[in-house]
DNA sequence: ACGACTTTGTGCCTGTGTTCACAAGTGGCT
DNA sequence: AGCCACTTGTGAACACAGGCACAAAGTCGT
């Protein structure tokens, strides 16, 4: 069987597109909604068309220039050889594809100190993921406020998040409790998850989650760090 | 020029480990360092021969036996044939690869919310990762103490790093300074760091730099949302 | 002491992602 | 009008990670 398109319908002009990919996509959207291209325009004039070329959208991105023209490509979307992408269209998309032209409400369930910097975080509302739901076990923090949205009870989690139409669930709990918290948003009809516990989540195979496991990453640059020869340049020289 | 070993010495048996196999060796060291191992002794007797085989540990970390061992032959490990991995020497043998038997004190720079929620996080010093140096721009927060460590100046930071034999930075400003910033950890001496600011940091090559960019996880969420086919099941139902 | 069973270590193959290089298409200039 | 410079889109080679399957090696039972 190809791997291609979802077994329901034969999709239109989808080329599945690959993981990474999707990564760096989002990346270069950014890129291009936060510097509002005012790049090609030689004469200063910041018309409506303005373009910006793969090399140029490359070295923003930090990446390969034909990598990102063959990202690109996944879209379908057409840039004019010998001009570059128009960016409105790119930016449309792009939008289009990641899904970032709707709002993604978004339930955040552990309200700790790293659950209400999360919640406070202005990032998510601008990009289209505004934390509607706040949830939490915790009776002493139950009915309280947090960032403009009182918190809930995990038990209560069913018909919240689907009153708030909330399509994505992020874990800010202790290790302890991720798992159960996983089930019960599962339950709620969420279907991916942001998941900042440490530790595997199992859950059913259509739930999409990624995980942020801090210490993990940490434990990664210490490797690196212990690979560049023992003695570090600067410092051990004190 | 083979892409093996640092370039001043040969390196022992240092089959240049692939990064995602690193990532994964982390997450076996975690959970063998998590649960104590008490599987192998069949009558209850938790002596110190615990062993354990590939496909027990695969299953722990939710991979495949297979990965797993070929993970584990990096380290030059030997387990058992017919038996497993002695737990004590494959524990050691994980720690010394990913440098994880010594202590890496962190700098963490940005005071507001996420940073003190990172400060206050217990995982980080329990897995070797104390948060040694607190700092940041703001006067008001200069002076102050958070999670027990004073904030210094970010302008000190060199004098305080090298004293706190800092190997690894944490970023946990808001965009516009992370550049600057991670220059500053740079000069400081740190060659490791890990970037909560979203946005690409420009940096020497030899410095390590992993990204933890939230609202980029969550546009890859809202991707696979929006590919679901359009309707949420049970969520538009309503 | 020998054979059967268990489990590791690894060679090979497959699929995926990255990079190169070039043909094709477009606008501008003369 | 025709040519030239420029840039996209993509085919093909390459590198890398994942997974199977089997041989080597060691233990346990008889």
């Amino acid at each position: 069987m190809s791997p291609n398109a979802a077994p329901g319908r034969p999709g239109p002009a989808l080329r599945a597109i690959p993981e990474a990919t999707v990564a760096r996509l989002a990346g270069y959207l950014r890129v291009l909604s936060g510097s509002d291209a005012a790049s090609a325009s030689p004469a200063g004039a910041t018309g409506p068309e303005s373009t910006i070329s793969s090399e140029e959208l490359a070295a923003l991105a930090g990446v390969n220039p034909a990598k990102l023209r063959k990202d690109l490509s996944y879209l379908g979307s057409h840039g004019t050889r010998g001009v570059g992408y128009d960016v409105a269209t790119l930016l449309d998309a792009l939008e289009r594809t990641l899904g970032a032209h709707e709002i993604n409400p978004v339930a955040l369930v552990g309200v700790g100190h790293l659950g209400s910097a999360l919640a406070g975080y202005a990032g998510f509302p601008l990009r289209g993921f505004p934390i509607r739901v706040l949830l939490d076990a915790d009776p002493a923090k139950i009915g309280s406020t947090v960032a403009g949205v009182s918190v809930s009870d995990i038990a209560d989690a069913g018909p919240v998040c689907r009153a708030a139409g909330v399509t994505i669930g992020v874990i800010a709990t202790p290790e302890a409790a991720a798992q159960l918290v996983a089930d019960a948003l599962v339950a709620a009809g969420v279907r991916s998850i942001l998941n900042f516990a440490p530790g595997r989540l199992v859950l059913a195979d259509d739930v999409e989650v990624r995980r942020m496991d801090l210490a993990l990453e940490l434990q990664m640059l210490a490797f690196h760090e212990s690979r560049r020869g023992g003695p570090p340049a600067h410092l051990e020289a004190l």
